[in-house]
DNA sequence: AGTAACCTTGACATCGATGTCAGGCCCGCG
DNA sequence: CGCGGGCCTGACATCGATGTCAAGGTTACT
């Protein structure tokens, strides 16, 4: 008779355990453990034993409970809190994150925040609950104080793309300020001084650093920030195409523009060429994309190195999880100039 | 005297349990877990003081920790295998699943295989060693029977995009062959006759049913598929834009292309420009992408629906981890011709 | 007044695995 | 022959939490 009679057709064989591995191999639980974990001072005919059972089984040991019990308690998984996982620059940095946690056997839990604080928290507490080991952040809300818990536990957290607020700990930024700044600068080069300046969402740090640096070279080629046009806070491809329709119908429209985002400069040139008039405006974008160089005129960008930032994230990650100890600070990852074409469209001025 | 002083200047203090909430608020661990739990039948002023010291030690619960002695099991999270996380098919796949894991509290852990198949075999052990509830596989190996334990064990696996070897579970899969068919009826309906294929690895399912569909559809004309160049195996920009040079510059050069996926309709695209004859070699690609509405001519497409096939592979997830079952099946998500010019370009034939 | 039925509450075992430690065996040495 | 020292091995407690169950106190009823 058939004790445990399956209850359904397709009967789930339960996981075997080590435990079952034990049984059947004639040993203890622990020596069980030892085989898997590889620690010497198994005789050679247990070890055998255990290697047939737990083929025979197909045991897999359960990471999660190993873990609750091993003394550093580290589950070898990070949490990755990103802008939105489809984004191009979100994916380039989960990419690199896996790439160096893939060489320590660690994984990546990750979730797109949509620039909705209390779903930065909402996912933030579920992978701390889930014991990440450590927390890579592209935040959204403009406080984080409430990491400070976990942070004092001793869990390494690292922000991307945006510092940290009301909280010590390191962040990996691009050089947002510095990079407008150039594309003024090339920009002036090339003949222009009606730039127009088209930013996201104000509320977004990246956003304010760079205007921060548009104004100031500006100011440092003698034009006057409120003499050219600016328009903020636009967060899609369509606000940004009227807005650049806007600006280019008024009495005396900018001859560039300076885009501060990829969505709003994909809309800038959605207008332009609308408009029949991507030869002759000229454009600067913040962040590549991809066929930047395909388009005509191909578009000339300052170029961000999504790759690099994860990179440098995860470097911060391990080495604090390796028990290194430092002062929290900023890490800035360059821009760079990329000229295809769209920038070098001469304006009406000799420089 | 300070009893237990910290032995690093930085000392890390361990994280609360569940026993140091009872401790402080005066009841036994169990009814801790009860009022976290929301369980009915704890008295207000103990359900209360639970509260209070849960807040005041900044308790959070261990979820590996329940999930271990939980009666289910489940982990609450669920692993995509993918093809690789920063390409937008993938990105777009994995936003797709996340949102619909995100109404129920379940998480995703993803990882990229860069069609390497003792990667994807690595992978899919991590996960389930860390109790994934359930897989979602892009495979790159040419046989997965190795899971018939996570099958039989009860685990919900779902293929997207390729279909399984050796394994008797749902598939999520593009119409490739349809698609196809379709691109090539586009393109004989504008007046080609010789349209060159262009395709990735021939070890890739999709890739062979993509030829498929193309050969079909052209002996459906009455045009011997043996009588247009093929070209296989180009899996860069750089192959497929050496390949496009080469037949070009043939002796009767095909007037169309279809290029069988993204990275190859780019090389094709780079060619073409390069050529000066991108507006008049018609090409149609399979696989849309971002900014193809942008260049000159927009490039006509096969579009596949990565974010529904998410959806559906999602909703087949769910639904088993809700106990529901049924005979593994493969579901087709249709594709979408998208004429935006490229494809539009008329051929020497009248039709 | 006595007792059945209920509500709260905590003791205890348990999930799957590992840290600790002691016991049994065999070796070699004095 | 006796004893110290390895080497293997398993018993047991434990990680953080929950399922089970019974004890104790109320309440409500006959």
């Amino acid at each position: 008779m058939h004790a445990a009679a399956s209850a359904t057709p397709t009967a789930a064989k339960a996981r075997p355990t080590l435990r079952d591995v034990a049984l059947l191999a004639g040993v203890s639980p622990k020596t069980v453990s030892r085989v898997v974990n590889g620690e010497a001072g198994v005789s050679e005919p247990k070890t055998a034993a255990v290697r047939r059972a737990i083929a025979q089984l197909d045991y897999r040991p359960n990471f999660t409970a190993s873990s609750l019990r091993r003394s550093s308690g580290r589950s070898a998984a990070i949490a990755a809190v990103l802008e939105d996982l489809a984004n191009p620059f979100s994916a380039a940095l989960h990419r690199a994150l896996e790439d160096a946690a893939r060489d320590r056997g660690v994984l990546i839990f990750a979730g797109s925040v949509d620039e909705d604080p209390e779903r930065e928290r909402d996912l933030i507490h579920a992978f701390t609950m889930r014991q990440a080991d450590a927390l890579v952040v592209v935040p959204a809300s403009d406080d984080q104080s409430y990491l400070a818990g976990e942070v004092n536990a001793g869990t390494p957290v690292v922000f991307v793309d945006r510092p940290p607020v009301g909280l010590p700990v390191d962040a990996v930024l691009a050089d947002n300020h510095d990079g407008a700044a150039s594309a003024v600068h090339h920009l002036v080069a090339h003949g222009h001084r009606t730039i127009a300046y088209l930013g996201d969402l104000q509320t977004i740090p990246t956003a304010r650093q760079r205007y921060q640096g548009f104004r100031e070279a500006l100011a440092d080629h003698g034009i006057r920030p409120s003499a050219v046009p600016a328009v903020h806070d636009l967060h899609t491809e369509q606000e940004s195409e009227d807005a650049v329709r806007r600006l280019l119908a008024a009495e005396s429209p900018p001859t560039a523009l300076f885009t501060s985002q990829n969505l709003v400069t994909i809309g800038a040139i959605r207008a332009l060429q609308q408009l029949g008039r991507q030869h002759e405006v000229a454009l600067v974008g913040f962040d590549d994309f991809p066929l930047a160089d395909l388009l005509q005129p191909a578009v000339t960008v300052i170029a961000q190195d999504p790759s690099e930032m994860g990179r440098v994230a995860a470097s911060l990650i391990f080495r604090r999880l390796d028990g290194e100890q430092w002062r929290p600070r900023t890490h800035l990852v360059a821009t760079r100039l990329i000229p295809r074409g769209s920038g070098e469209i001469r304006g009406p001025h000799r420089d």
